[in-house]
DNA sequence: GATCCGTGGCG
DNA sequence: TCGCCAAGGAT
C-alpha cells in the first residue's frame, strides 16, 4: 500500500494505532451493546447464521420478529432443509431480496450434507456455502466461535474511514487497503479481536452512523482523524443512489408478494393485476423462475418452489 | 468493478 | 416529499 498524500495526518504514526483504541471501543461496547437475541448464547452457530443472512441490507427492526418465528420453526439447519425451498421464501416475509431466503435454505442443505447438520467451525468452508461471502463467513466465525477475523461491513468500514483515514465515507467498494488495515487493527488475541469485531460494528450502528453520527457519545472521539480534521464533508462523486420506483426489483416484489400470500397455485391472471406493463411484467416473472424463487406449472400457473 | 437484487423508515 | 440508508452476495 502506497502512502496517500491526501491523507497526511490520519495514517501517521502520530495520530493513533490500534491498540490505543481496543481498549475504549471494547468498554464501550461492553456498557452500551444491545441485547439482541442473536447475541444471547442459546442463539447458537445457527442462530448467528440466521441473523447475518437477514441482515444483509436489512434493518434490526425489521429482521427481529421474522427472526424469532425462524428460529422457533427451524432450530436447527437439518429443520430447515427438511421443508420445500418456497417455505423459505414463505417465511422471509417482506424482509426484501428474498434470494437470501433461497440461499439460507441451501446453505442449511449443505450443511446437512456436508457437515453432518452442524455450521461448520472453518472460514474456508463457511465460505462455501450458498450466500456466505467474505463479509459473512468472517461475522458467523468470529460471532459464534469465537474466532480471530477481520470483520468489515459498512458498519466497520465507516468507522475506519472516520477514525483512521479521516474520511466521512469509505469508498464504494470494499478495496484491499481497508482489509489490510482491518486485519492490522485486529487484537492479537482471539477473544479480543471477537470482541473487537462486535464492539466496531456496533459503535458504526449506535453512534458513528452514516447520516449524523453522534460523535458526543463517541469513545474514540479524541482520536478520530476525521474530527480532528475538522469533519470535512464527503467530496468526489455522489455515491451511488439506487432508484427503485418502476424497477424491475419492483414489480418482482409485487409478483411475489401474490405468491407468498397464496396457498394453492397462482394464475397467470391473478399476476398479471399486480402490474400493467406486460413486456415488464413478463420479463420480471421470467425472472424470478428463472432465479428459483418461482415454480411454472402447467396451464400458466405458478407457486413457490417445491423442489 | 459495475450491476442487479426488496422493502420500509426517516430527516 | 423524496433521496438516503440498512450486519452483502453473485455474476
Amino acid at each position: 500500500m502506497t502512502a496517500n498524500p491526501a491523507l497526511p495526518a490520519a495514517v501517521s504514526p502520530t495520530s493513533t494505532d490500534g491498540a490505543t483504541l481496543h481498549r475504549p471501543v471494547i468498554d464501550w461496547f461492553d456498557a452500551h451493546a444491545r441485547d439482541l437475541p442473536w447475541r444471547r448464547p442459546e442463539a447458537g452457530a445457527w442462530g448467528v447464521m440466521v441473523s447475518e443472512f437477514m441482515l444483509q441490507q436489512t434493518p434490526v427492526s425489521r429482521v427481529l420478529p421474522v427472526y424469532e418465528q425462524w428460529l422457533a420453526r427451524w432450530p436447527r439447519p437439518a429443520d430447515l432443509a427438511a421443508e420445500p425451498p418456497g417455505e423459505a421464501v414463505r417465511a422471509w416475509g417482506r424482509l426484501g431480496y428474498p434470494r437470501r431466503a433461497l440461499r439460507l435454505h441451501g446453505a442449511a442443505a449443505a450443511i446437512r450434507e456436508r457437515h453432518g447438520g452442524d455450521v461448520p467451525t472453518d472460514h474456508a468452508q463457511l465460505l462455501a456455502l450458498p450466500g456466505v461471502g467474505e463479509y459473512t463467513a468472517a461475522a458467523v466465525a468470529s460471532f459464534a466461535y469465537g474466532q480471530r477475523h477481520a470483520v468489515l461491513d459498512t458498519n466497520v468500514r465507516r468507522v475506519f474511514a472516520r477514525a483512521i483515514a479521516g474520511t466521512q465515507y469509505p469508498p464504494n467498494a470494499t478495496t484491499a487497503a481497508e482489509r489490510k488495515l482491518a486485519r492490522t487493527l485486529l487484537p492479537d488475541d482471539e477473544h479480543t479481536a471477537a470482541r473487537w469485531a462486535a464492539a466496531t460494528m456496533e459503535l458504526g450502528a449506535l453512534v458513528c452512523t452514516a447520516r449524523t453520527p453522534a460523535c458526543v457519545r463517541c469513545p474514540i472521539v479524541a482520536h478520530c482523524a476525521w474530527q480532528g480534521a475538522g469533519a470535512p464533508e464527503h467530496e468526489g462523486p455522489p455515491r451511488r443512489g439506487q432508484t427503485y420506483a418502476g424497477t424491475d426489483r419492483q414489480v418482482r416484489g409485487k409478483l411475489l408478494a401474490v405468491l407468498r400470500e397464496a396457498i394453492t397455485p397462482v394464475a397467470q391472471a391473478s399476476l398479471d393485476q399486480v402490474w400493467d406493463e406486460p413486456v415488464q411484467r413478463a420479463r420480471a416473472l421470467d425472472g424470478l423462475v428463472a432465479d428459483g424463487l418461482v415454480e411454472p406449472l402447467a396451464g400458466g400457473y405458478y407457486r413457490l418452489p417445491l423442489t
